[in-house]
RNA sequence: GCGCCUGUAGCUCAACUGGAUAGAGCAUCGGCCUUCUAAGCCGAGGGUUGUAGGUUCGAGUCCUACCAGGCGCGCCA
């Protein structure tokens, strides 16, 4: 319909002479009272033209030749308001016969997508800070699938590195019974954990007076000697002690994330690059490009080449590839198809990254467009008015687990994904938690239940667009609201703003509470009844299918 | 100190990316159940969009300065 203004719009300009000056824009409105579509045009092309808008607009009215469009009106200071007859039935049609085009409008004609989300760190249990990436990152999967994308979801193991070492030396630490001292992982998670007996050494002297030195100075840098300690003491058994611990970890991880409604097409492995040596090639690569130097033994990429604030080792002098040096041979190997769109899902702290992986990724060849990053904010968990503090040094956070145990899944994910990712979120535990009206999630599901509720009372009801008569004005807001399922769809998609669509949920929950409020469905009069029967189950369908997109369910009654 | 983000009703947030009278929910106050789920609906009050300039037909949105808050600035990940 849009289209078919600008065309209407665009010949009057033709005939007017005022085609060069601006492209013809028409947006729907937001106030009824200015009709359903509008046009600004006549604003624009007032510096061009020379004259008021007011008399442009005016004279582009009188340039319509009048077709589809039942009413054209211009109002000041210039706009010009087009008037549509609503027709439904094309929509009634569409959502009875859960027709594609609607509920799964194609604008990714199967481009595939990389998207990387959550990848904590297998060093302790997700806390509720990961929570928000999860629900956000999988209801985002589930949109882009929705849009006719080709979603594969990703989660990066770091399984590599200095801190896994560090998590090695903790656990070591509590199986002798010490308590690894701060900058160690110091949660009770590594407490009690079915560990091998051979993995028991006898307390080193020297650690001791270690733990002791630690707890006076604050030095961090007694850490290497902490993990030499650990290393010597285990010997042989060390690496498998530290296979063990990640796996354990990761494992309990990944049930985590099942249970709140999240898996992976893949879980990827830090270690497998460095296993399959995947890094040599990047850098030789690099190499080539004239982008590496050496300096004070170390490798060192130009990441200033391509606008990051400071070059960054990708090589250390003693050896050891740097998480930047994975992570770059990893996008390296996700991009290696053109056609693929790379999506990273990052807490907001790592934002400081971006440009280095970015910079990365065009010194490799690569299209910087087929690579965005998404941050997402933290959340500030709420008790009431008490704002939980979940400091991970100190082990005393709360886990997704807790969290989601206490308030549901459903709440827990609607509540991540109702605000803007890359603002700040309030999460009220107390609110998630509440069966009331101030809770949004319930607000939406009980629309769908009454639904259900009335049709169950029915007994059999098979919609037909036959049904349907003149509708009144709430039905109409309300089917308007049906109406913009695809629109919204593809407009939550295209901005990866998962926000939206929790909005949208609410929107249609609004618009049939409202509706139940104002008629009786079941009415005695058949005709009637079949007609508001058939909205309802209009309204049901379109319900469960956009909490689907957010991984809530639809419950049949509450 | 430098860089990125944020500042909108008492609180939490919108505003379709520069459009018309800045909108919702909560909180407050007042109405609606002998009828399909009141976990609901209807109504009222509440604003100098952090401050000061600028850009133009038009600014919450863009540019500059300042104020306030958050985050980042390792041969950590």
């Amino acid at each position: 319909m849009n289209n078919t203004i600008k065309q209407i719009l665009g010949t009057a300009l033709t005939q007017l002479g005022w085609d060069q000056h601006a492209p013809v824009i028409v947006t729907k409105t937001k106030n009824a009272e200015h009709g359903d579509f509008t046009s600004n045009i006549a604003l624009v092309l007032s510096k061009h033209v020379g004259l008021p808008p007011m008399k442009i607009a005016r004279k582009i009215h009188d340039a319509i030749i009048d077709s589809e469009v039942t009413r054209i009106e211009v109002a000041p200071p210039g706009f010009i308001n087009f008037y549509i007859a609503s027709d439904f039935t094309e929509t009634i049609k569409k959502i009875i016969n859960n027709d594609s085009d609607f509920f799964r409008p194609n604008i990714g004609e199967n481009k595939a997508v990389y998207l990387e989300y959550v990848s904590a760190n297998p060093t302790g249990p997700l806390h509720v800070g990961h929570g928000r990436s999860a629900a956000y990152g999988s209801s985002l999967a589930k949109i882009l699938s929705s849009t006719g994308f080709k979603v594969h979801t990703e989660y990066y193991v770091n399984d590599a590195g200095l801190q896994i070492d560090v998590l090695t030396t903790s656990l070591w630490l509590r199986i002798l019974g010490l308590t690894p001292p701060k900058g160690c992982y110091t949660g009770d998670y590594l407490v009690n954990l079915p560990t091998k007996p051979e993995w028991t050494t006898a307390v080193p002297q020297i650690l001791e007076s270690l733990l002791q030195k630690w707890n006076e100075e604050t030095a961090t840098d007694l850490t290497p000697k902490l993990i030499q300690l650990c290393k010597d003491a285990l010997g042989k058994h060390y690496d498998e002690a530290k296979q063990w611990i990640v796996h354990e970890i990761t494992t309990q991880i990944k049930q985590d994330l099942k249970q709140f409604g999240v898996e992976y097409d893949h879980w990827f492995h830090e270690s497998s690059l460095l296993d399959n040596n995947e890094l040599e090639p990047v850098l030789d690569l690099l190499s080539q490009q004239d982008v590496i130097y050496e300096k004070e033994g170390a490798q060192w990429f130009k990441s200033t080449k391509h606008g990051d604030e400071k070059d960054r080792v990708i090589k250390r002098s003693n050896g050891v590839w740097t998480y930047f040096a994975t992570d770059l041979a990893y996008h390296h190997k996700k991009l290696s198809n053109p056609n693929t769109q790379v999506l990273d899902i990052f807490g907001a702290d790592h934002h400081g990254y971006t440009p280095r992986i970015k910079s990365g990724i065009k010194a490799l060849g690569h299209d910087e467009q087929n690579f965005k990053t998404i941050l997402i904010q933290f959340a500030n968990l709420y008790r009431g008015k008490t704002k939980i503090s979940m400091s991970t040094r100190q082990g005393q956070f709360v886990t997704l687990e807790n969290l989601y145990k206490e308030v549901g899944v459903d709440a827990a994910r609607y509540f991540y994904c109702m605000r803007k990712s890359d603002q700040h979120l309030d999460f009220d535990l107390e609110l998630a938690k509440q069966n009331n009206n101030k809770n949004p999630v319930y607000y939406i599901q009980y629309a769908h239940a009454r639904i259900k509720s009335i049709l169950a009372k029915n007994g059999q009801y098979i919609p037909s667009s036959k049904h349907f008569l003149h509708p009144s004005d709430t039905e109409v807001e309300l089917l308007d609201a049906l109406a913009e399922y695809p629109t919204v769809l593809i407009k939550t998609a295209q901005r990866s703003e998962v926000y939206q669509w929790t909005q949208y949920c609410y929107r249609i929950a609004t618009h049939f509470h409202r509706y139940y409020n104002n008629t009786q469905i079941l009415s005695d009069d058949s005709q009637e009844r079949y007609h508001r029967l058939l909205i309802c189950f209009l309204t049901a369908q379109c319900l469960s299918k956009a909490l689907e997109n957010l991984g809530i369910n639809a419950p049949e009654s509450m």
